[in-house]
DNA sequence: CTACTCTCGCAATATTATTTCGAAAGGCAA
DNA sequence: TTGCCTTTCGAAATAATATTGCGAGAGTAG
């Protein structure tokens, strides 16, 4: 049984494969990972446990379609807080139930932050809040080539 | 029952409800959404099927930590393709699975993306792959301050 | 008013999840 | 090598959940 050792956490291939018919589906049963998997039931729901507390699985997360929400128009916004402003910057976007996703940069943006809104107007809104303290730099998102994917295909490349 | 209409889909707040709870766990038994919510299950599995069948709920999804994988290094990448070789660059962001997220956008840099890897080197891997066909950006994650929400706390403001 | 549609929940049935525990395999020390 | 310990596994029993069928009630339209 091949495992994978990452992090002092050993993946053998049936994690792996769990992972991956997470990532797919993670309202799966226990019973249908367990049939996938070839192993019983009771182990797999032992090994999903072990992978939760691990750290290795985070959460499970239901993706919702912003625009069946009426929020059309997704940004991504490249935010360099005014010196002095960055922990009032960091506030004010994590208050801010518009952006869906941020993270603290290297270089000479501070932030890139994703806001998913309902108009141009809303959008406006948006970065008004943050501009008193941070210049911005605004791209509406056209299209997603890659859609959000977990990073588990990476690994086979890191070994 | 106040309802909310979104793109000809009505969610009334059961349907609110349901999307909450599974925001937070997308493996919550459907006995355990129907206790919350006040329904029974039989009703709120068939208002799962309608939320999935209307496509406000596109996924369930697990949230691997790539870190836990040995994927110490993520990055932001803007990536602006050599006139002509906008079609190449999205077929090799594609086919290049250390990159987890990419959205095409308006303005100078015509692709945001988010890559995992494991060093340095696999971040210059990464990159070397896209230099021929592009100009690139890279931005190394320090902190995520947000960390990735759904849009539906953004839907209370944008009604 | 009647007829239709939609939503709901009850009850029965099928399936799954959890728990307990013994067996087997692997690792380590003597 | 043997013996002991640990880990992992799966069978079986029990508890819980998911699905299905169907009737009831509410709302809407004619």
């Amino acid at each position: 049984m091949k495992r994978l050792r990452t992090e002092n956490i050993d993946l053998d291939a049936a994690d792996m494969k769990i992972l991956r018919l997470l990532e797919k589906d993670a309202r799966a049963s226990t019973a249908e990972l367990a049939r996938s998997v070839g192993l019983s039931a009771p182990s797999v729901a032992e090994r999903i446990k072990r992978l939760q507390e691990n750290g290795v699985i985070e959460a499970y997360c239901v993706k919702i379609n912003p625009a069946a929400l009426g929020l059309k128009l997704s940004a991504w916004l490249r935010i360099r807080p005014v010196p002095g402003q960055l922990s009032v910057v960091a506030e004010i976007i994590r208050e801010t139930p518009e952006i869906a996703q941020c993270d603290r940069v290297t270089g000479e943006d501070c932030f890139i932050a994703l806001a998913h809104v309902g108009s141009v107007a809303e959008l406006e809104r948006v970065i008004d809040r943050i501009i008193p303290y941070a210049m911005t730099n605004t791209a509406i998102i056209q299209s997603s080539p890659v859609v959000a994917r977990s990073p588990l295909a990476a690994v086979k490349r890191s070994p």
